[in-house]
DNA sequence: AGAATTACCTGAGCGC
DNA sequence: TGCGCTCAGGTAATTC
């Protein structure tokens, strides 16, 4: 399940070897992702040469010169780049072959991930005029946290999964921040003080920084990025013990989503 | 406006 | 072995 780290790390893997290349043709084998894909992308994009790739949130966006490619991993996707393509399999939803032989290939067994095509400013495209700051730029910082966060109710934990609040925080990172916050995730948002938002801030942009840092250095065969290199002190540990104080952690559901908190150490 | 809920999808794991 | 069930979860859409 790709987060923001890996969504991160997969910019800069396809950046450093997709960069410059032009694109020669692109088979598509399903209708609809989560969103349907669109039907002229054969059109738009044979001939184009990608420029860049860029990131907002969790999205990837490709300068394909014509426009923008706009994709997203959802919980199971995952975008290879072949120089051998073997022939596609179950799940290869979309491939874009490139002049030099080699292949950009999608990959998405739960077809949550999104394929998009826009002109102009990409962030303008409906999927992504509406998030909110890059948790990693100095426009999220506490002040901000607080000021959004005093007429909402909601749990914490769902406040900074709200894309519209915070770009890229998933469930797995939401946890992992909050443990080190010391915050409750059920606590109302409005409960929070300044000097706690403070902190979410601060381990947001820690645990995410230390996951592309450390992802970056992690590598298996081919040079594909493996996925969640930290080594979480809550999320999936439901049944285990806290690693600070010893005591049992607790595991709930906040929004339909696992949630594993030590009552302890959080408060 | 904000909160709560649901839909989308398929592989893995489990009990029987 | 295999059936049926539950779970995993990002985000858009829908309802209240």
């Amino acid at each position: 399940m790709p987060e923001l780290p890996e969504v991160e790390l997969t910019r800069r893997r396809l950046e450093r070897e997709l960069a410059g290349k032009e694109i020669e043709r692109v088979e598509s084998r399903a209708a609809k992702l989560r969103l349907p894909i669109p039907v002229e992308l054969a059109t738009v994009l044979t001939g184009r040469t990608i420029r860049s790739v860029g990131r907002r949130g969790k999205y990837l966006l490709f300068d394909c010169e014509a426009g923008w490619l706009v994709v997203h991993l959802g919980m199971t996707g995952f975008l290879r780049h072949l120089h051998d393509p073997s022939p596609p399999g179950k799940h290869d939803h979309l491939d874009i072959w490139l002049t030099d032989g080699s292949v950009l290939r999608f990959h998405d067994p739960r077809k949550f991930g999104t394929v998009a095509w826009t002109q102009g400013d990409p962030l303008a495209h409906p999927l992504l005029a509406g998030i909110g700051p890059e948790p990693l730029t100095p426009a999220f910082d506490g002040a901000y946290l607080f000021r959004v966060s005093r007429s909402r109710t909601v749990a914490v934990k769902l406040l900074i999964m709200n894309a519209a609040m915070v770009a890229g925080v998933g469930n797995i990172y939401a946890n992992e921040a909050l443990f080190r916050a010391a915050i409750r995730p059920d606590r109302p948002a409005c409960s929070l003080t300044q000097e706690e938002c403070d902190r979410v801030v601060h381990f947001i942009r820690e645990v995410l920084s230390e996951s592309i840092e450390q992802g970056s250095t992690y590598r298996v065969a081919e040079a594909t990025v493996a996925y969640h290199p930290l080594e979480f002190a809550v999320y999936g540990r439901g049944k285990g013990n806290c690693t600070r104080c010893n005591g049992p952690l607790e595991e709930t559901r906040l929004g339909g989503r696992s949630t594993v908190f030590c009552p302890r150490c959080q408060r």
